[in-house]
DNA sequence: AAGGCGGGGCT
DNA sequence: AGCCCAGCCTT
């Protein structure tokens, strides 16, 4: 338990605090909430998960009529289930419901083994999260939830740092959730936990001015609820590399080529652009033969919306060349022509002095 | 147009 | 363990 952030709270008057704010203004007539069937309210998880509330109540109704017990969605076909669950998304999640009846009525006789959090686990669909949910709302057994709403709740209310998908910060926002759970209440207070968040503490406009946690928590405090939870760091891009020939004529001109029409830098001039310098080698022996390769320059990136270039500018020098080919043109740095430049080509040109041949600042 | 979301499957 | 995915919705 040292994992866990020093609580804002009593667990008692935490509990307390929320369920009158509950009492008062949380929802109190969703439709899981009458006759509150281990069933129904498995269902309605399922079904809440990735979707909110207002999305999924006529589903949910729709379900009920057709499938009105467990045993009845065991006997039906998955292409029924999934035609009920069409426009949900995540249909993984109605083929686990389905499978899960079945395998409730092949192994628990019928009935959602609510005694036992990991048993329930172990059904297709049901989490960590969900199993609490289940039974603390279906049979008022203290069980432990922490759902989204929950976490950027808990998240803000004791500014726990970190994207709450690393192990290290969910462990934490588990272990308040754990703490401030309580035993008495335990239907409401999962689902008061949940209304907090999805209508008090919500992502980008929590209404802290109604919260009943207002005076105690950090973020608020602080200023920064919307810098709680912290977001999934966006994956390292992809990294390429790529060489760029600089290949200068005797009055100091770089030869440009232009780019295929579409695609990245498309109709855009550039530099001749090569995988390696055999490669490279190879262009300069065929359409600028007796070219000198001078020595590589200091490597540079651009980066992309989806991939990071590292760019190596590689110079060589040749006497003359006139017949440059089609879409090739030289050009000189000291007096630019007026044509479309991919962004580092043009930083990399401005960079040349008209007749230097050592390298450059870089872009 | 981007990012959030609970669990499962894959590596 | 960590990464990626699913599909719709909100911002």
């Amino acid at each position: 338990m040292s994992e866990m952030p020093t609580p804002v709270l009593e667990p008692t008057l935490f509990q307390q605090r929320l369920l009158a704010w509950y009492d008062r203004a949380g929802r109190h007539d969703l439709p899981w909430q009458c006759q509150r069937t281990p069933y129904r309210v498995w269902v309605s998880e399922i079904m809440l998960q990735q979707t909110q509330v207002t999305t999924v109540i006529p589903y949910f109704e729709r379900f009920m009529a057709r499938f009105p017990t467990l045993g009845a969605l065991a006997e039906a076909t998955q292409d029924e289930v999934l035609h009920l669950w069409t426009g949900l998304g995540y249909y993984a999640r109605g083929r686990n419901l389905h499978k899960a009846a079945r395998q409730v009525v092949a192994e628990h006789g019928g009935e959602l083994p609510v005694a036992s959090l990991e048993a329930m686990a172990e059904l297709p669909g049901i989490g960590r999260s969900t199993a609490g949910a289940i039974i603390a709302q279906s049979t008022g057994q203290r069980a432990v939830i922490l759902d989204g709403n929950v976490k950027r709740s808990l998240a803000r209310l004791h500014a726990v740092e970190g994207w709450p998908g690393r192990p290290v910060v969910e462990r934490q926002l588990w272990a308040l959730a754990e703490h401030y759970t309580p035993e008495q209440r335990v239907a409401d207070y999962t689902q008061a936990v949940m209304d907090l968040g999805a209508t008090l503490c919500r992502r980008g406009t929590p209404e802290c001015s109604r919260c009943p946690f207002a005076d105690v928590c950090v973020a608020h405090f602080r200023g920064e609820e919307r810098r709680f939870p912290e977001s999934k760091p966006k994956k390292a891009l992809p990294t390429r590399t790529t060489l760029m020939l600089v290949l200068r004529d005797a009055e100091g001109r770089v030869l440009l080529e232009q780019r295929p029409p579409s695609g990245l830098w498309g109709g855009l001039w550039g530099l001749p652009q090569f995988d390696d310098l055999a490669a490279l080698r190879g262009w300069l022996d065929v359409h600028a033969p007796g070219a000198a390769i001078d020595p590589a320059w200091p490597a540079f990136s651009h980066t992309f919306s989806h991939f990071r270039l590292d760019i190596t500018p590689q110079p060589a020098r040749i006497g003359r060349l006139d017949a440059v080919g089609e879409a090739r043109c030289w050009y000189d740095p000291g007096n630019p022509e007026r044509i479309g430049l991919a962004a580092p080509v043009k930083a990399l040109l401005a960079s040349l002095a008209p007749f230097a041949l050592a390298a450059p600042a870089g872009p």
